[in-house]
RNA sequence: GUGGGUGUAGCUCAGCUAGGUAGAGCGCCAGGUUGUGGCCCUGGUGGCCGUGGGUUCGAUCCCCAUCACCCACCCCA
């Protein structure tokens, strides 16, 4: 038997439901802050995340889905989308267009990491990139929007953590200070530290393990280490965020797991999920243009792992994604269906969600089956009702049945859908 | 990539600890007469016991391998 590949998986309602609504709200609420959505390629050229992303982080060296084409060009599937973003902002030459450029992005990425709870091989984001600025208030204003969007949805509770990492000018010098002060207790600090000293200093600085937790904190902060002007930065930042009480907790430890990040970098975990807590994250990436080649572009950007939300927004509003039939068509005889479905289609044609089954059946086994589909309502259309024009429609929740023209019957239907409070 | 756990009907699981080719609940189908669901009753449907080897007269059960899923490490969204 054929099976889905090995971290992938199918969608099925409620599930897919629940993904659209957070996908429908992003939307909603992106717009509002002036995004426009951007749909880049699936597959780029392997060379674009090397070279943004890293080549020694996780997701190039061996988490990446690269394979040859047909002439022998390495392409990829992406792993993230901010890259693409980036390219496409070079490629068309939007430095051109008047203004910052907001985007937002919704769709799969691909990273071949062994399967978790919240963590798949095809998984999905929805992302959001500010493109030709640097201004702090930018950062302030993406990071106010994806709060806006957690407290729209009714997530929570998270916690928001900021960091600064400073910039090319400033982090050498930190990353120098930090090895030093590592190197000279290195023998005390977890084996996955002493590795993380030579691949990825910075790293250290995230480790979980008991034991290496007090010299961690003994070790120098990035923060201390930031030149004028990211401290600067980092500042107007934290007064733009305490002024429109958006609360977070500055988190100098915190390091993201991508190459191109530079000051600002933010996170937002949820203790809703497993080990894989980090429902988005995010940060400014100032040299990532000139990194693949571009002019000076200056950004920021977050995404969010929509597996993960959904994952959280089901055990906080379990009926989220349910979308049953308003109405449940029954006919009786084969002479009635012409008729019946010709009521289906003026029901359609109003908006009202309409089931309708070709197989003949007793009245019985057909509400029995509205029942199962839990539609709200079932439509009789038997010979007696064509005679006198007159339908018979079943509230299934409380049993009582009315007899209808075909003219009153859409607004019926839509009447009491505004009493009912089942969410998209 | 590393570790632990699990793979038996559509679903949730039992049986497997003294090896003799399988059970429950739910579901599904049909009835309990004529055009009214949810409850109840009756009957029925349903599984090469993840896959491939091995041991054995014989394996769902023991051994080996492999695959998949879950959780954790790692990493990240």
């Amino acid at each position: 038997m054929i099976k889905a590949i090995r971290g992938t998986r199918d969608i099925l309602p409620p599930e897919s439901g629940a993904f659209q609504y957070v996908e429908t709200l992003a939307r909603e609420v992106f717009r509002v802050f002036n995004f426009d959505e951007i749909r880049t390629p699936i597959f780029e050229s392997a060379e674009l995340f090397a070279r943004s992303v890293g080549t020694e982080t996780d997701i190039v060296s061996k988490e990446m889905y690269t394979f040859a084409d047909r002439d022998e060009t390495t392409l990829a599937l992406r792993p993230e989308a901010t890259a693409s973003v980036v390219r496409a902002f070079i490629e068309l030459q939007m430095s051109q267009e008047p203004g910052l450029k907001r985007f937002y992005y919704i769709g799969p990425m691909f990273r071949r990491e062994r399967p978790q709870k919240g963590r798949y091989r095809q998984f999905y984001q929805i992302g959001a990139e500010v493109l030709g600025g640097d201004h702090p208030a930018i950062d302030a204003e993406v990071i106010e929007m994806v709060v806006e969007y957690l407290n729209r949805l009714g997530i929570r509770p998270f916690s928001l953590l900021l960091n600064s990492i400073g910039d090319s000018k400033c982090r050498p010098n930190f990353v120098k200070a930090l090895k030093a002060a590592a190197g000279e207790v290195r023998d005390k600090l977890c084996e996955n530290c002493q590795r993380r000293l030579e691949t990825n200093p910075l790293r250290v600085l995230d480790c979980k393990v008991e034991s290496c937790q007090p010299y961690i904190n003994r070790f120098p902060s990035i923060l201390e280490y930031l030149c004028a002007d990211c401290q600067a930065h980092f500042s107007e930042l934290r007064g733009l965020l305490d002024a429109r009480g958006i609360a977070y907790q500055i988190t100098p430890r915190m390091v993201r797991g991508l190459d191109y990040y530079t000051r600002t970098t933010f996170e937002i975990t949820s203790d809703l999920l497993g080990a894989q807590n980090s429902l988005l994250g995010g940060g400014r990436y100032d040299g990532l243009s000139e990194s693949i080649g571009g002019p000076p572009v200056k950004g920021i950007g977050f995404a969010i792992g929509l597996d993960r939300f959904v994952m959280v927004l089901t055990q906080i509003r379990p009926e989220l994604g349910m979308d049953r039939p308003q109405v449940y068509v029954a006919w009786l005889g084969t002479k009635t269906l012409s008729k019946a479905y010709e009521l289906t289609r003026m029901l359609r044609r109003a908006g009202v969600r309409c089931a309708i089954e070709f197989d003949e059946m007793k009245l019985k086994k057909a509400l029995s089956n509205a029942d199962r589909l839990k539609a709200a309502f079932v439509l009789i259309v038997g010979e007696d009702e064509i005679a006198k024009n007159k339908f018979g429609l079943k509230d299934m929740k409380g049993g009582s049945q009315v007899f209808l023209e075909e003219r009153e019957l859409v607004t019926r239907i839509q009447g009491a859908r505004e009493g009912s409070a089942v969410p998209a």
